[in-house]
RNA sequence: CGGGCCAUAGCGCAGCCUGGUAGCGCGUCCGUCUGGGGGGCGGGAGGUCACAGGUUCGAAUCCUGUUGGCCCGACCA
């Protein structure tokens, strides 16, 4: 991609509107535009995140066995009536009428439908399990939105719904989506936590939040040490085989949120605990028959009996984990993109635009590098070098190319990790090399 | 929903207390000198001062109301 034709409005100064350090850096790197309160346009620099992030998460849940599907914005009031929670939910849920008034609502969650969906057309164990998984926009009236896109009111989610036609294959479909997550977060970059959660009063007993590490977070989080540098040979997993045991192997360390961190559980002798940041970026549920039951969705199990069917459910949220991972990976320069999700990986800079010498190399490693698999931003515009340098590393791809008339002189090209700051003076050839081994 | 604060050019702000017809920095446009960390010089464009009403000869400024936004708290992915 050219710089000099893509949509990137980037401010110098800080919005005064912002406060944490990912909102602040999404609105001045072009990522997001607000249009009202906790809700965003999704400019294309930001746009190209999410679609990254959401795309990781698409795989992984395939590979795990779920159905895609998509389910709607607009939901009926009718199917909340049954499950009893049109009147449970309160102001959160933003209520519409149509022109006929009737009562529509935008969904904050889809529990409902995506039971209804399944009672229509299973009926009989024999079809079980079954999980499906959509990634949709979700509205939630908050009463105070804040920190940008971490806690929007319209926010994008991916949301996998199990069935299963008893408590045990519950579980195991449980353990399938724990591991799943182990997997998409370790995709995106991310050290992602999973930490026993609170599951309410309503007879779930299993729940977990996978948490990232960020000092900037949103909760407090204690955590044992060695479950921080905890590197599980998990590259590929099975997932028909039984997995119990990885999951224990992560549930087996301490981690706990500030809420439920209960120091007199951890016997901290080695002082292994570490009490740090962390933001909610997924979150999974086991909740048994609670809306199939009230919404009779019922199965035939292998006695010929109907039953409630036994569901969990299986959040992320990938819009608020735009937001999350800048909070995980920026300096005072600006965002610093895990490679995984970066919008491309380098990021050539041509510090003298209009000099023939300049110009010439960076169109040719420009043209190299998009034939040889990777994506590259070509800073070709006409502005000063110290502009275009503030720039890419507020933009944070991972690697920055810089070429001028200095480098040219001595045939030899700063190669800036963005990460580490590190710079290596390349050759054009080992440039080459670099792409070439590092695609 | 309780408490605090804000709204003036694309962005960040001053002016308001003490009313007299709007200014600074950045950005933007033109020219020029520049060119390795948000340049220099010269010239230009850009604002019904959030909206509505009131006081006044006169309102960005004083008064009332409305709308929108931000922060702290309670709540949540």
């Amino acid at each position: 991609m050219l710089l000099s034709r893509f949509f990137v409005p980037v401010l110098k100064e800080n919005p005064k509107e912002a406060e944490i350090i990912s909102h602040i850096y999404m609105l001045r790197a072009g990522m997001i535009q607000q249009s009202a309160s906790g809700i965003y346009s999704w400019l294309p620099l930001g746009k190209i995140v999410l679609e990254k992030i959401t795309e990781i998460c698409r795989r992984e849940m395939l590979k795990a066995g779920a159905n895609e599907i998509l389910m709607p914005t607009l939901q009926s009031a009718e199917i909340w009536k049954e499950s009893g929670r049109y009147e449970d939910y309160g102001k959160e849920m933003l209520r519409i009428k149509d022109r006929n008034n009737r009562n529509l609502l935008y969904g904050p969650t889809n529990e409902e439908l995506v039971t209804e969906i399944f009672r229509t057309h299973v009926k009989s164990y024999k079809e079980l399990p079954l999980n499906l998984f959509h990634i949709q926009w979700k509205f939630r009236d908050e009463l105070r939105p804040r920190f940008g896109v971490m806690r929007g009111r319209e926010f994008l989610m991916k949301d996998a719904y199990s069935f299963d036609v008893d408590y045990n294959s519950s579980i195991k479909s449980y353990n399938i989506m724990f591991m799943a997550y182990i997997q998409l977060f370790k995709k995106m970059g991310l050290k992602a936590i999973p930490m026993k959660a609170d599951t309410g009063p309503i007879g779930g007993d299993l729940s977990h939040e996978f948490i990232i590490i960020a000092d900037t977070g949103e909760s407090e989080v204690y955590v044992e040490r060695e479950l921080l540098n905890f590197k599980d040979s998990l590259t590929n997993i099975n997932y028909e085989d039984d997995l119990q045991e990885k999951v224990n192997k992560f549930t087996s360390f301490y981690a706990a949120t500030e809420e439920k961190h209960d120091a007199s559980n951890f016997d901290n002798k080695n002082n292994t605990l570490i009490k740090t940041r962390g933001i909610e970026v997924g979150h999974i549920f086991h909740f048994g028959q609670k809306y199939s039951s009230p919404m009779r969705a019922t199965i035939s199990d292998r006695q010929g009996d109907n039953i409630p069917v036994f569901m969990g459910s299986y959040g992320v949220g990938l819009s608020r984990l735009v937001g999350a991972i800048i909070e995980a990976n920026h300096d005072q320069n600006g965002i610093i993109w895990p490679s995984e999700i970066s919008p491309w990986d380098y990021n050539i800079i041509n510090l003298k635009s209009g000099d023939n010498d300049c110009d010439n190399i960076c169109l040719k490693l420009y043209n190299f590098i998009n034939n040889n698999t990777s994506n590259v931003l070509y800073d070709n515009t006409d502005e000063r070098a110290g502009a275009k340098l503030a720039r890419a590393d507020l933009i944070g791809l991972p690697y920055q190319i810089l070429i001028g008339p200095k480098g040219i002189k001595e045939e030899l090209y700063d190669l800036k990790c963005r990460k580490s700051g590190e710079i290596s003076r390349l050759s054009y050839n080992e440039l080459l090399n670099f792409v070439q081994m590092n695609a």
